[in-house]
DNA sequence: AACTCTATATATAAGAC
DNA sequence: TGTCTTATATATAGAGT
């Protein structure tokens, strides 16, 4: 959409690609957020900037905790049931021992993140964020590529 | 963009609900897809349906664990500084008490996840995706609301 | 729900500030 | 990076299947 079709691939001008970055990013948040508001739906956007800023955006509208709630009031089963991981492969044979060893690594991340009184500030709460999100795609890549 | 231009709010009917939610679901993949690969970025996109199915969208074209790698190199004070997440406040007062308390609840279920080896399948993996995921919005919307 | 069709709304490329 | 403009590409509303 623009005065130009562009072709699908890596942008290899920084300055281009950082324009363009921002152009898009602005416009993936606001489709985010008009879907949020639409189909009233939660939504959780990670993305890394081409200079590796990680930015979080997070349009919702449900009261506080409604999420967990959701989830916690499922059993196991049920979860199971309904779960939908649009990127599941199944003729992939999983590398368990792969993916055991890379949760092992961040094993003692996670150690340091049980006692929830060590939480003294958002700089904090921040950086465990962040590591969440990169135990849970590193996971996700396991059964993926 | 549509043959109507349309309200930005909930969409009561379930069954229009759910149309809008797959179209623009699509479209919201796509965009992040063509972000990734033109800003060489990477991306992850959780989406709650209308039915509470988590959809966990991954497109990337990194090779295994380049993420974890990026940030675990970084070192805490960089990360600080680096990070640029949209929705901070500087203005409302954190209550870390509710934090605390909220972490509290969810601590028994990290407790489960810290042996690797009890990781046995994909099922397993996928409930603990989305507990992760959980707990990072549940963090969020402490800061946020 | 998932796909098609087509008119229309919206996003954005290029370019300049 | 942010903002504006304009032409054009793309997403999608509504309706039907």
């Amino acid at each position: 959409m623009g005065r130009k079709k562009i072709e699908l691939k890596k942008i290899e001008c920084p300055k281009e690609k950082s324009s363009k970055y921002s152009k898009r990013k602005k416009g993936l948040l606001k489709k985010a957020e008009e879907m949020a508001v639409l189909c009233d739906s939660d939504i959780i956007l990670l993305v890394f900037s081409p200079t590796s800023k990680p930015n979080l955006f997070y349009p919702h509208s449900r009261p506080l905790g409604r999420i967990l709630e959701r989830l916690s009031n499922m059993s196991e089963y049920e979860r199971e049931e309904r779960f939908d991981l649009s990127l599941q492969e199944d003729d992939k044979v999983i590398e368990l021992g792969e993916a055991r060893e890379l949760l092992d690594e961040n094993t003692s991340i996670l150690r340091n993140w049980q006692d929830p009184h060590r939480v003294d500030d958002l700089a904090r709460l921040t950086i465990m964020e962040d590591h969440l999100v990169s135990i849970l795609s590193l996971i996700k890549k396991v059964f993926i590529n």
